[in-house]
RNA sequence: GCCAAUGUAGCUCAGAGGUAGAGCAACCGAUUCGUAAUCGGUAGGUCGCCGGUUCAAAUCCGGCCAUUGGCUCCA
């Protein structure tokens, strides 16, 4: 047989041959620096058969590719030196049974089903011994095994996760495994591909943590223990990838919310229960400024509501069989239960039902920033991002069909138009929709609606030209969802902006309107809530920014530094002016050096920094720092103002130029 | 919810059966200074909570609470 090299030209092998045959025959100095094989494009290892007339690259180092090879090989490796770990204590080798171990990015894991739990100086001790396997440089050798043999293994083992993996294997695949360091050595059902043997590995990963996984992710099944490592070709990418970890840390919004005063979570008050300290609180009112302004030009009209309800409101829209979980429970007055509420939905439906509506009153949209409480899974919480009570950027938009797609495309375009403000530029549209197996459990049991609503919406993203990806399962029990995933800048991922439509709720509300022809129909509803929850959305934030808001958000905006006390006097007068501006700002009038006020400052990240003394005093005039433009001295006073509010009003995240007057 | 780790001053952390510690922050005093930490002093704690073991518990044991990581990126 042949294969087809990169260069086009075919090169003759024997029936059989394996990548590192093909290496061999191209050449000597290539078989030895051979780490994989790229087969028709995707990527194999040198101990498996290459299939005759296949498009073949052998891979060395200098293909960051191998890199995934080395991560699956380390999964083997590790799970060779946990087993060996557990033996040297004693434990017999069944003990240990063995889950799956695949490459993820940046690594990989393995799960273990194990005597005892892992400990953190059981990592450093397994990694030892990870060292020692890789110094050992134990060949890799491939092979298959019919499966009845392959259970056969496991059997005798009594390792239930191996031979259910092999039990759903579809017939007419190979069953194959891969054995390190010869007869006796560490055998392991697997796929491959892997490097052709355990020397090949670069030392530069790092056992990470260990954690709990139920086996296929199902808490219906037991709980395994997962070892997550890292690895990387060179020691610098696994010194970078430290480095950008610690660098993570640094703007995790957890950190910075406590160093700026954000916010704080206190046991007394309960999980998932934020406190907006006034630094956050003003974040949080900027941020309700700018959605009042936006939705007032938009057409939508605000509404209030209570906190709690009664059980009947919640049994009406629906929640309580759906939703019932994730809800506080009940509590009983006078011989009914109220619930606290985890939606304004049902709120807005009775404030739509509140008056007779004529096909003219719509689209009708309704919106509110009131605080819903929801029972998250205590596991769930995180910081602002997953909390328990939340203040959503809500709106509930009632139309017709006809109106239906227009009104669409405006919420899509708000989410634009958002995105745009705070330069989000890296995003995913997701347009989740119903399973059948749910219908009548989790999904309100309308098959035909389900379909025909998500035609619509599928209709309008396609018609306004908008990408997005299809998501199974994952509707509302409403009606499909579509959701915008985001990534912070420290990479954590998690839902923005998000809309549904319901075709469900306006009937079992009775919603209605008299159409043209004096005919009583029943609205759509939209919900909306293209900035999420303000929790979620200044959690966002504080990563997204690292901290450094932009100026119309910042909470502080410019921060006075008098140099001696005899210039506080024009500091307070400053202060006074740009608070008449508008101006969030604040004087240091402590008894600090000047050096030791600057620092404070630029540690709290304030923008500005107004820097008065003796020439200021004297020019009327302030020498400022900025953090995102140049420094600058004797600036008029009117000017440094004008320049403040100009950025404010234009909630612009940039730092337009201040204009040239008296230089600096 | 489940598995694991962690919980000591406002913050970052030390202390591992025998009188609770440091740095920063806070407060007081001195210093009045030109672009990232002035000097000195004072105060600050049911060692997450409850119980147990012990002559003695921050420390050992048990329970609870909270926080953090993880709970398919599939052999």
């Amino acid at each position: 047989m042949h294969v087809t090299l990169p260069d086009g030209n075919r090169l003759d092998v024997p029936e059989a041959a394996t990548g590192a045959d093909v290496a061999r025959a191209i050449g000597p100095g290539l078989a030895k620096a051979a780490l994989g094989i790229r087969i028709d494009g995707s990527l194999g290892d040198l101990l498996s058969e290459v299939p005759g007339g296949a498009s073949v690259e052998i891979l060395t180092e200098r293909d960051g590719e191998v890199v995934a090879l080395m991560r699956h090989t380390l999964a083997h490796v590790m799970a060779q030196a946990v087993t060996e770990y557990f033996v040297a204590q004693g434990a017999l080798p069944t003990a240990i049974r063995l889950g799956i171990g695949p490459v993820i990015e940046n690594g990989f894991y393995y799960d273990f089903d194990l005597p005892r739990p892992l400990t953190p100086e059981d990592l450093e001790e397994i990694e030892g011994r990870m060292r020692a396997i890789v110094a050992a440089d134990l060949p890799l050798e491939r092979f298959p095994l019919p499966r009845e043999e392959a259970l056969g293994r496991y059997r005798g083992s009594g390792d239930p996760y191996k031979m259910e993996l092999i039990e759903e294997l579809p017939e007419g695949v190979a069953i194959t495994f891969y054995r390190q360091g010869g007869e006796g050595g560490f055998t392991d059902l697997c796929r491959g591909p892997h490097l052709p043997s355990t020397g090949r590995i670069a030392p530069h990963f790092k056992l990470m943590s260990v954690a709990g996984a139920y086996w296929r992710g199902d808490e219906a099944r037991p709980m395994l223990q997962r070892i997550y490592g890292v690895a990387f070709l060179t020691a610098e990418a696994l010194e970078q990838h430290l480095w950008q970890l610690e660098e993570a840390r640094k703007r995790d919004h957890r950190r910075l919310g406590a160093e700026l005063d954000i916010f704080v979570l206190d046991e007394d008050v309960g999980p998932g229960l934020p406190l907006w300290l006034p630094r956050g609180a003003i974040i949080i009112e900027e941020l309700e400024r700018l959605a009042k302004e936006v939705e007032e030009a938009a057409g939508y009209r605000r509404v209030r509501s209570p906190h709690l309800s009664k059980e009947q409101l919640l049994l009406k829209s629906g929640h309580l069989p759906y939703y019932r979980e994730d809800m506080y429970p009940p509590m009983e007055l006078e011989n009914v239960r109220y619930f606290m509420k985890p939606m304004n939905c049902p709120f807005h439906h009775k404030i739509y039902a509140a008056r007779p509506r004529s096909y003219r009153d719509l689209p009708l949209r309704l919106a509110e920033y009131g605080t819903c409480y929801r029972y998250e899974d205590s596991g769930a919480l995180m910081g602002l991002l997953r909390v328990r009570s939340l203040q959503m950027n809500d709106a509930h938009i009632y139309c017709t069909e006809e109106q239906f797609e227009a009104e669409f495309m405006r919420v899509i375009e708000l989410y634009f138009h958002y995105f745009d403000l705070f330069s989000i530029d890296d995003y995913v549209m997701r347009l989740s929709l119903h399973a059948e197996e749910g219908l009548g459990k989790k999904y309100v049991n309308s098959p035909e609606l389900w379909r025909k609503t998500e035609a619509m919406v599928r209709q309008a993203m396609a018609a306004g030209g908008i990408n997005f990806v299809e998501i199974e399962d994952e509707a509302a029990f409403y009606g499909p969802k579509i959701d915008v995933q985001i990534q912070s800048a420290i990479g954590r991922e998690f839902t923005l902006a998000t809309n549904q439509v319901d075709f469900a709720q306006p009937g079992r509300f009775g919603l209605s309107y008299i159409d043209e022809n004096n005919q009583r129909q029943t609205p759509l509803c939209i919900h909306r809530a293209p900035l999420s929850t303000h929790e979620r959305l200044v959690g966002f934030l504080l990563e997204h920014y690292a901290g450094d808001f932009p100026l119309w958000l910042a909470p502080e905006q410019v921060r006075v530094v008098p140099i001696a006390d005899r210039h506080t006097p024009f500091a307070e007068s400053l202060q006074s002016r740009l608070v008449k501006a508008g101006v969030r700002a604040e004087v240091d009038a402590r008894a600090e050096r000047m050096n030791a006020k600057i620092r404070d400052a630029e540690l709290y990240k304030v923008p500005y920094i107004a820097i008065v003394g003796d020439r200021e005093v004297e020019g009327e005039t302030v020498s400022f720092r900025s953090r995102k433009g140049p420094d600058r001295n004797a600036v008029p006073v009117g000017a440094f103002i004008a320049h403040l509010r100009d950025t404010i009003v234009a909630r612009s995240s940039a730092v337009g130029p201040l204009p040239e007057a008296a230089g600096g």
